[in-house]
DNA sequence: GCGCTGACGCGAT
DNA sequence: CATCGCGCCAGCG
């Protein structure tokens, strides 16, 4: 078999980071870089959603670390991810993720009560 | 072999 | 809260 490199590797878990999110949750490249075991590597999950190749991946669960859409506004992916987000029941206010719940507490309400807890 | 760009993150201003 | 700058790695000309 093929070797395995390490980056096809780190691909495999950032695709399975992300397959991982929740419906109604959302998590930033850099949480799901993290996930994947690959600690500030944020860039590397981007590019990994930017090449990938499976339609059933909730590539739109995946944020900034803002809050924010990825894409720029106007633009196609902008759009979709936006409405494939609110279809899952996310508030999306001005290219910006706002969670459902309404907890003020930045350190919990970030990117889900449940995703470390 | 080299430099630029990019679906990023975080600290500082 | 918005903006700027630096650091990070990987693909591409």
């Amino acid at each position: 078999m093929a070797a395995t490199s390490s980056s096809d590797e780190s691909t495999r878990r950032i695709l399975a980071a992300v397959r991982a999110i929740p419906p109604g949750q959302v998590a930033g490249y850099g949480e799901v870089a993290h996930r994947a075991g690959l600690p500030g590597r944020a860039r590397l999950a981007a590019r990994v959603l930017a090449g990938n190749g499976d339609p059933e991946l909730p590539w739109h669960r995946v944020l900034r670390a803002d809050g924010r859409i990825a894409f720029p506004e106007g633009s196609a992916g902008y759009r979709e991810q936006c409405q494939r987000l609110r279809a899952e029941g996310v508030r999306v206010e001005g290219g910006r993720v706002k969670r459902q719940r309404g907890p003020r507490d930045l350190d919990e309400a970030v990117w889900g009560p449940d995703s470390g807890a």
